[in-house]
RNA sequence: GGUGAUAUAGCUCAGCCGGCUAGAGCGCGGGACUCAUAAUCUCGAGGUCAGUGGUUCGAGUCCACUUAUCACCA
């Protein structure tokens, strides 16, 4: 029956760091990651699930000359953040760093110096536009100028906002200085490296048609599309901020683009969690083993990236720092992909305040009452919406209504009539066996569905695995029989307990709080997942935070229950808290209002 | 402008290689029950499957065009 563990990497997308997380970034990438890597993990596979915070990039800069801070602080400020609103909602990474610690510093030069040794990168000389004030090559987004295409005034250097359509600086008439308008900007020959992406075409075609069985078809006609004409692309870029060049006389002005450095995070950061571990070699049992199954948890704005480009450059370091007769680097089994999620029918944005911040909901809302909804809002096949009255109604209707008071009238009744014991019975009927097989079918049906990445049809087949449960009592009736036989209500009461003890456990991925609540009221000792901690770690005397997680106690199985009779129970309180539906319009008026971070923790 | 995706009940979505009298949950209306956070169970009303044309014995399901939304590329 039981399989060989398996080796499953979970790679997360890495957050700009110059602002907070919200429900988009949940629904995209950071939920569907943890719902994958707690179950694998009760499955009892090897999972290692990595992120950070994305430290470098011109979102960076722009955001911290905003505000007259420098990169380092503003980056770190929400660094700071992020682990405390990820661990509150219960992200389970097994590391979340950032990008500028010396590790993926030293990580991604080597990327770079391999690559380079390797012939596939290319020197180019490039014409761009140079600040005579601040003595440097201005990026894309600190220029500004009339739009070469319709003509509006205050195109930005990299779109315009008036027609959408992407810019070339170069090309902006009356180009300035988007900080200083007296500044003179004029064209300057500077020189780039660029990885040949072309080069890689044919391997990573051939790569594609591999997995043409278990992508989502939306993913991978993208990719297949962006590689037809892929073109070398520019990995440098003249800007102070971000990874040095690790060769002579290209220190000063010039740095990684972020794009290129940051997926190499995925493997830094695995490299960085062996070695937190005190098991420095660890990693390459998910990077240079062909059993490993990596799966890239991104939104739709980033799919050529995992699809093409990160294989490219993975391609092309194949064998750095393997050991001996090392099999090939691990390329992504599968990028499941999400589209994107809509507040209230509109485009997040943050400028307008259009937005659902996490670390505000979770100041109001249960974290398993948030994930509940996310997760079966989950933009799969396409675009979703967060609605404020769509939430509540899945919270109190779906949540709250089918499942937590199943948990709550059937423990409670139990605690009640049957001396705050499981009951004990004689022998279980036929619809009570039957049940019981029915929702132990559920560790196929869901655990199949969330193997294939279908999260959102996962956690409905599970809901209606709870709605049978409500069936069933219904039709045994227990308050009923336990008044003419006693013995009668003790079988049904015992079997619906059951039931909520497997239930509890096929919901685990995606309600791991509640989960755990439901596994002590059964009267059960241990925890189902490990801790979440926030920790520090020193690099030759530079630290960085981290939020770890630490599964050496736990001991939730993905298997079905065997819950002794006349095992004492824990008196049950609500697992959810109903939502007052006058709240709808609170929440609905916040949207697009100006809103001040709170500084305090959960 | 190019490429790809999406458009199915009031809402959120399922409908794989064409055979459905078009499904689910929520919401709504009637009924039942009372163990439970007025929760649960049951029955029911609600859709010309974006539009137009085509292929086929037969099309939400395949093809073409159109419209709308989204992403990426230029």
């Amino acid at each position: 029956m039981t399989t060989p563990p398996k080796t499953i990497h979970v790679s997360v997308a890495w957050p700009y760091a110059n602002g907070d997380l919200h429900v988009g970034h949940l629904a995209g990438a950071y939920l569907p990651a943890d719902i994958f890597a707690r179950y694998h993990r009760l499955r009892g596979n090897r999972v290692l699930m990595v992120s950070g915070s994305d430290s470098h990039g011109t979102p960076i800069m722009v955001e911290a000359n905003k505000r007259g801070m420098t990169p380092r602080d503003l980056f770190e400020r929400y660094h700071r953040r992020f682990l405390e609103t990820q661990k509150a909602i219960g992200i389970s990474y097994d590391l979340f760093t950032h990008t500028d610690t010396v590790n993926h510093h030293r990580i991604s030069q080597d990327f770079f110096r391999t690559l380079l040794a390797r012939g596939y990168l290319r020197l180019e000389k490039q014409t761009l536009l140079y600040s005579e004030l601040e003595q440097r090559f201005l990026p894309d987004r600190f220029i500004e100028g009339e739009c070469y295409i319709c003509g509006y005034k205050d195109a930005r250097g990299d779109q315009c906002d008036n027609c959408g359509n992407l810019m070339d600086p170069m090309k902006l008439i009356n180009p300035r200085s988007k900080e200083n308008p007296q500044d003179r900007l004029v064209p300057r020959e500077t020189e780039h490296y660029f990885l040949e992406l072309d080069k890689f075409q044919e391997a990573i075609a051939r790569y594609l048609d591999s997995h043409e069985g278990h992508w989502r078809p939306a993913v991978l006609n993208f990719s297949r599309n962006f590689l037809k004409d892929v073109r070398p692309r520019p990995i440098t870029r003249d800007i102070d901020w971000g990874i040095p060049i690790p060769l002579e006389g290209w220190g000063e002005q010039k740095r990684m683009y972020v794009w290129f450095e940051a997926v190499i995070g995925y493997f830094s950061a695995s490299v960085e969690w062996a070695k937190n571990q005190g098991t420095p070699d660890a990693w390459r049992d998910w990077w240079y083993n062909p059993d490993c199954q990596m799966y890239c948890f991104i939104g739709k704005d980033n799919i050529p990236f995992h699809t093409v480009i990160w294989q490219a450059e993975l391609l092309g370091v194949d064998g750095l720092y393997a050991l001996e007769g090392a099999p090939p680097i691990t390329l992504p089994y599968d990028v499941p992909a999400n589209e994107f999620m809509n507040i209230e029918g509109q485009q997040f944005s943050k400028s307008r305040n259009w937005a659902v911040w996490l670390p505000d909901i979770l100041r109001r809302y249960q974290p398993d009452a948030i994930r509940y909804y996310v997760a079966r809002s989950f933009p799969e096949t396409s675009d979703s919406d967060f609605s404020w009255e769509n939430f509540f109604n899945s919270v109190n209707a779906e949540l709250l209504a089918a499942w937590g008071n199943l948990v709550n009238r059937v423990i409670g009744f139990a605690y009640k009539r049957f001396d705050g014991r499981v009951p004990t019975y004689d022998a279980l009927t036929d619809a009570d066996q039957a049940l019981i097989a029915r929702i132990e079918s559920g560790f196929d049906s869901v655990g199949g569905l969330l193997e294939r990445v279908r999260l959102r049809d996962a956690l409905l087949e599970a809901m209606g695995l709870a709605r049978e449960v409500n069936v069933y009592l219904d039709q045994r009736a227990p308050w009923k029989t336990i008044k003419t036989d006693e013995q009668d209500a003790a079988r049904s009461i015992y079997t619906a307990l059951r039931a909520i003890d497997n239930l509890k456990t096929l919901l685990a991925p995606f309600l791991p709080f509640s989960s755990q609540q439901v596994r002590a009221m059964l009267g059960y000792a241990g925890q189902l997942f490990g801790e979440q901690i926030i920790t520090c770690y020193d690099e030759d005397g530079r630290t960085h935070d981290a939020l770890i997680y630490d599964g050496s106690a736990a001991i939730g199985r993905w298997e079905a229950s065997q819950l002794p009779q006349g095992q004492a129970l824990r008196e049950p309180t609500p697992l959810y808290v109903k939502l007052e539906d006058e709240m709808i319009a609170t929440e609905r008026a916040r949207l697009g209002q100006p809103r001040e971070e709170v500084e305090d923790g959960f």
